[in-house]
RNA sequence: CGGGGCGUAGCUCAGCCUGGUAGAGCGCUUGGUUUGGGACCAAGAGGUCGCAUGUUCGAAUCAUGUCGCCCCGACCA
């Protein structure tokens, strides 16, 4: 019997262990086409949680949900110069419409399409089309809409779920008649996933605004969240981009203000998608598999009905009955909590396993000892598999959301620490290609220096393969020089090797 | 696109060097023994050895080509 769910541990191979966590706990396959996800119902169910989540902050903020074409005129993607520049290369194009068979039986594109389609690798363009028609008055702005879809990135070297050439995400886009307003609203969203980040998938981030050479193409100002992995690793987790007037201009989104002026609306975008979960797993899971804060995960207790004959069955099964229905009486963070009987013919054993690997935060395994008892055996996800706690069986159900919010906090609390114990503040030059040497330090994560925003930096920064993530604003303001350029700069910066 | 590795049963892989007609473990199905725990015994299902061409009496094994995957770089949510 191996001692981990999960082979390799973390330790042995970090890569092969995300691998193998995603298939145990059935969360993705790969699929026939090249860097394409099959996202199976484990995983898809995560993606739904945290739809659900940033869709009601989204409409809590006066967003509403819209649709647009999955497909770009090639045309519309030249309208902004560093647009083009930053996706033209990782562009899946259309130019068909139509298969026909040939000679020998085999299919061939006809048809040629007049303008090539592009398959959106992200959406500004072909909704600053539609924006520019919707805006005329002062009156139509603010414009604030996301979409719910999919985008299509032709990348080099896929990873699942973290780049995949296909993936699901929201992305938001905002119209305004201010650059205040836009700003506002760039840096509200921003505040909206740092916060669904700690708050509900509980990975702590730092957020700020990137350097230049990190900038979404054709954006004036790129913010993310950036989260500390496992491996010390930083993850982009979100990104809320200040686009200035930059489309507007481009796309000529304009109108006209109340002094009768023609004016360029200032406009924003801000995204996450299932690379999230990618952050969820590298963050949370340990080496026996995934491991769900409750706030995110499908089902956050599995009751396992444990018995021998068909007598015990049905006092356990009715048992169990009883003490789900009591559960779900109560609330957890506004939401009933989500319970289910396990009641699949299958050995205790690898039942329980499956769960654990599928990171249920809590299982309850009642069996006709403990309904003699008048007990109940607890185990949860985030302590080590076989400790478990006995507790009463009427006194359970009650105390079942305060146990979820103990989780939930436990997990954030460790990760936080986690970070912090591979975080230092570094002020010489020198002490940088150390601390990210890994012969040197058995996990070089964030170091925290300053550094002016100067293409001198990342240049400087390149051989180690670490780049500037972002400016925490959080942090206080703590003047200082930039180790490469001696230009003072006002906060400390995160850097480190990243995703 | 450069450098390395690999394609054999659902999964992990052995066999290949030294050609002779396909194996193991896990998983799956069935029966039995078990039962507070990823069990044991027995029987069974499952593979045109990535694909193509060549060499040969004979190719998983040798040669050439091709496709795909993984890892390391360049690129990125």
């Amino acid at each position: 019997m191996p001692k981990h769910g999960i082979s390799p541990t973390r330790t042995e191979d970090y890569p092969e262990w995300y691998q193998q966590v995603v298939r145990a706990a059935e969360l993705a396959e790969s699929s026939p086409v090249r860097g394409c996800m099959v996202i199976k119902p484990h995983g898809f169910a995560l993606w739904e949680r945290m739809q659900a989540i940033l869709d009601g902050m989204f409409k809590a903020t006066g967003h509403k949900n819209a649709y647009f074409p999955l497909f770009i005129p090639l045309s519309y993607l030249e309208q902004e110069a560093k647009h083009v520049e930053g996706f033209a290369k990782e562009c899946a194009v259309v130019t068909h419409h139509r298969l026909e068979l040939d000679a020998d039986g085999r299919l061939v594109p006809k048809g040629k399409l007049e303008e090539p389609l592009v398959v959106r690798p992200t959406s500004e363009t072909i909704i600053g089309a539609m924006y520019a028609k919707w805006v005329q008055s002062w009156r139509d702005l603010p414009i604030l809409i996301n979409q719910w879809a999919n985008v299509v990135r032709w990348e080099m070297r896929p990873r699942v779920f973290l780049r995949t050439a296909e993936f699901l995400w929201q992305e938001g886009h905002t119209a305004h008649a201010t650059e205040a307003e836009a700003l506002q609203e760039t840096l509200q969203m921003l505040d909206i996933y740092a916060t669904f980040a700690e708050h509900d998938l509980a990975i702590p981030v730092w957020k700020g605004p990137k350097p230049a050479s990190e900038r979404f193409p054709g954006a004036v100002e790129t913010y993310s969240i950036e989260a500390m992995m496992q491996d010390g690793k930083a993850l982009q987790a979100g990104t809320s981009h200040f686009l200035g007037q930059n489309f507007a201009k481009a796309q000529n989104i304009s109108f006209t203000d109340k002094t009768s002026k023609e004016e360029y609306c200032w406009t924003t975008s801000w995204g996450v998608s299932t690379r999230l979960i990618g952050g969820l797993i590298m963050t949370h899971a340990d080496d026996d598999g995934l491991v769900l804060p409750p706030r995110i995960a499908p089902e956050q207790i599995v009751l396992l009905p444990i018995y021998r004959t068909d007598e015990d069955k049905n006092a356990v099964m009715k048992c169990c009955q009883e003490m789900r229905d009591l559960i779900e009486e109560n609330q957890w963070r506004d939401e009933k909590i989500r319970v289910r009987i396990d009641d699949r013919d299958m050995r205790g054993g690898d039942k329980a396993w499956q769960h654990i690997k599928q990171g249920v935060p809590v299982r309850v395994e009642i069996g006709p000892r403990d309904i003699a008892n008048g007990t109940v055996s607890i185990a949860r996800r985030d302590e080590p598999p076989k400790q478990k706690h006995a507790m009463s069986l009427t006194e359970f159900p009650k105390s079942a959301a305060e146990l979820l919010e103990s989780i939930q906090s436990n997990l954030l609390k460790k990760a936080v620490a986690f970070r912090e114990s591979h975080s230092s503040k570094i002020d010489s030059k020198d002490e940088i290609p150390a601390f990210f040497d890994a012969s040197q330090q058995d996990m070089p994560g964030f170091a925290y220096v300053h550094v002016a925003d100067d293409p001198a930096v990342a240049k400087a920064l390149d051989p180690l393969k670490v780049t500037v993530r972002c400016t925490p604003m959080e942090w206080e303001e703590e003047p200082g020089k930039c180790l490469f350029t001696g230009k003072t700069v006002s906060r400390r910066s995160v850097i480190s090797r990243s995703y």
